[in-house]
DNA sequence: CCTCCGCTGTGTACAACGTATTGGTGAGAT
DNA sequence: ATCTCACCAATACGTTGTACACAGCGGAGG
């Protein structure tokens, strides 16, 4: 009866790094993770429910709970999962490796696109592929005269501008693909009856000559990367690196 | 099943026995909107049942359902009725009014934590009191010889950064306040078991060495407006306004 | 070889959720 | 006085996360 429950303050990784407990089982923290992933990526983040999960596997609804103490657990899982993906290249500077943190965060979120619906606890969670980039990128901000503060500030700006950044860009998409328009045009032009009652009013003038006059409204990556280009330059500037 | 009303014979009691009479047009979107937002306040999104709403209002299960055409429909409710609490000053600058949209959405989230773990859907909902804001921040934009590509970027970088830091700082304030402690310092040096798990493993000297030299890991103003600081100032630098 | 033990996956069960549906009741229009 | 319909009640269904007890089987000790 001494198993892994009876410390429930153990972390999920810790257990995972521990040597594998036996090589015949049929079940693997791997194999769920990749399993619930591939749904994710299929049929979204609703879609992946224990027991969807589980007649994934091909066993029974309540077997996956060997490996994860319950669906909190399942999501840090799937996170950490596809952040071993998003690999940072060395030896750039420090602008160039935070650009490239959020440019491959942005690849990443695109990619699987439910990253953006997490609840947030598991959205931030410490997992070690997540844990492994956010030393890597401090780690390009030595050497600069930084005091600690200093540069977890810059960390946090950039990845805060990401998340809140890509939040919106993968909303908008998702509600473009759930109207069954693919095109950002017809986007604006037709979708929202939101949109276009609150135009109707008339309130939103300045609103309105954006939605008429702008010319960039469905380039999204030049709307991320002006907006990152903002921060960088606002850090240049602030910190005078 | 015949009503008791059917039968004249019946003794007062039984109709007193009855759940009151209660006087019509007891609901409305408003009184749904500030009930379903008290349960939030007070116990967290979580807590907002359809069922727990009906009850903090009094009324069977099925009633607000007469108001709002789904869980959905709740919470955009639930947004726009808070952000009607969101004034921005007029008449000044345009970085004091993008200042004071930070700072006003912060003061905002902190009040209301669930809007950082609102389903992305209805974080963005196009509420009437989030297009007025909008729409007089973009219009603080105005005048500054931007073309309306560069004004929505603006207002959407200040906003990206916003949302994504304070993503982070409520979800760690959640972290904190869910297990009891109060104190920061506490916090970082006897929460999460996580934490404590990876500096053990040592691969993380960058990020152990923020841990223990930094001075302002509790101070979440500092970090917000440095921040802040950081996307403006950027914006000064990029458009050179 | 047999026997026991502990890890792994199975089966069943339950409470809570969102919401479709149907029915009764009273206020205002006719 | 009657009709009508907006309002709320009552009941029920399907799905979810997960607690709990049990079965099969592989390897250690005799």
């Amino acid at each position: 009866m001494a198993t892994e429950k009876d410390n429930p303050g153990e972390p999920l990784w810790a257990r995972l790094e521990r040597p594998a407990p036996a090589p015949r089982q049929t079940l693997s923290p791997q194999r769920v993770a990749t399993a619930a992933v591939k749904i994710a990526d299929a049929e979204g983040l609703d879609a992946v429910t224990m027991r969807r999960l589980a007649t994934e596997l091909g066993v029974a609804p309540m077997a996956p709970y060997r490996y994860v103490s319950g669906k909190d657990d399942l999501l840090e899982l799937m996170v950490n999962h596809v952040y071993d993906d998003l690999r940072l290249p060395g030896n750039l500077g420090w602008r160039e490796t935070m650009r490239a943190l959020a440019l491959q965060t942005r690849k990443l979120l695109l990619r699987h696109v439910w990253l953006a619906q997490l609840p947030p606890t598991a959205m931030l969670s410490l997992t070690p592929n997540r844990m492994a980039i956010a030393e890597k990128a401090l780690s390009a901000l030595e050497g600069l005269g930084l005091d600690a503060d200093a540069m977890m500030s810059v960390f946090r700006a950039v990845d805060a501008y990401v998340h809140g950044a890509m939040t919106y860009e993968i909303a908008v998409q998702n509600l473009m693909r759930q109207q069954g328009w693919s095109d950002g045009g017809k986007l604006r032009s037709e979708l929202a009856p939101q949109m276009i009652w609150h135009m109707q009013t008339g309130r939103y003038p300045t609103f309105q000559h954006y939605l008429s006059t702008a010319t960039r409204k469905d380039d999204a990556r030049w709307q991320f990367e002006t907006g990152l280009d903002y921060v960088l330059d606002g850090i240049v500037a602030g910190l005078d690196i």
